[in-house]
DNA sequence: ATGGTGGATGGTCCA
């Protein structure tokens, strides 16, 4: 089994290159993040004509977050239990293949010590919250999305710039270290060690060609799961094809 | 060079 996560900012305006990436990559499962469009408007057809059924749970303009695979999603949750009408929709949930699979869009956090930075550590505090209550642990469970943090410095271009930034302040690492603390084994470390590996680019700068990136697409499973990991790695290509998400597609591989 | 780009939208907000 082979699964993906990606997020591709705006389904829409990415279509060729999800399309593309599909054919050739070949995943049983994408996890998307930042769909940006309601579930009326998803690209449903498109997906289908090459062999992906597609979970949705969309909202307008931001966020939003869907999962496509070869075979049928079974028990679909979207959000967390205690959500408000209207609530960001960054949490999708689906048993695929006996695979506990939770697709998450973890808020970006703006700046350290804005109010959507407070929203984003709570938002991982209700994250752990949700897997105390709903996964379990001796089972296959796999979480994966955009966590929008860097947990360590081997995960940065410049930690010294970086250090106590967005997307690497210690507060956000502790939060989702919690969240790890759950049970969780990062499948990419499991295979690479090494420093150098992004998943995020800026847009501006040039940074994809300096490769100024971070590491903040994450594939993370039980320890029950981690038995059956045969491999890990950031597909860049799509990074540098025509009209590009910022991000690239992060892909682990199980027997 | 003290900014830069990109998406949804139709003024800015968000990343």
């Amino acid at each position: 089994m082979k699964i993906a996560t990606w997020n591709v900012n705006s389904v829409i305006a990415r279509l060729p290159l999800v399309t593309q990436w599909l054919a050739t990559a070949q995943p049983d499962v994408l996890c998307l993040q930042e769909i940006k469009c309601i579930e009326n408007k998803f690209p449903r057809e498109a997906f289908a004509e090459i062999g992906y059924t597609a979970e949705v749970f969309g909202q307008p303009t931001y966020n939003g977050v869907a999962i496509l695979s070869r075979v049928a999603c079974a028990d679909v949750r979207r959000g967390f239990h205690d959500d408000e009408e209207g609530a960001h929709a960054r949490l999708l949930a689906a048993t695929v293949g006996g695979v506990r699979v939770v697709n998450v869009y973890i808020p970006n956090g703006a700046f350290v010590g804005s109010d959507k930075y407070d929203f984003k550590l709570e938002w991982m505090r209700r994250l752990r919250n949700f897997l105390d209550a709903n996964a379990e642990r001796d089972a296959p469970v796999l979480l994966c999305g955009d966590f929008n943090v860097a947990p360590e410095d081997r995960d940065v271009y410049d930690p010294a710039a970086w250090r106590g930034k967005i997307l690497c302040s210690e507060p956000e690492r502790a939060a989702l270290a919690d969240v790890k603390d759950w049970g969780f084994v990062d499948a990419f470390r499991v295979h690479q060690k090494g420093p150098g590996h992004y998943s995020w680019w800026d847009y501006r700068a040039g940074a994809f060609r300096r490769n100024d990136g971070l590491r903040i697409d994450h594939i993370w499973v039980s320890t029950a799961l981690a038995k059956h990991s045969r491999g890990a790695w950031v597909d860049r290509e799509p990074r540098g094809w025509e009209r590009p998400s910022d991000h690239t597609p992060v892909v682990a591989e199980f027997t």
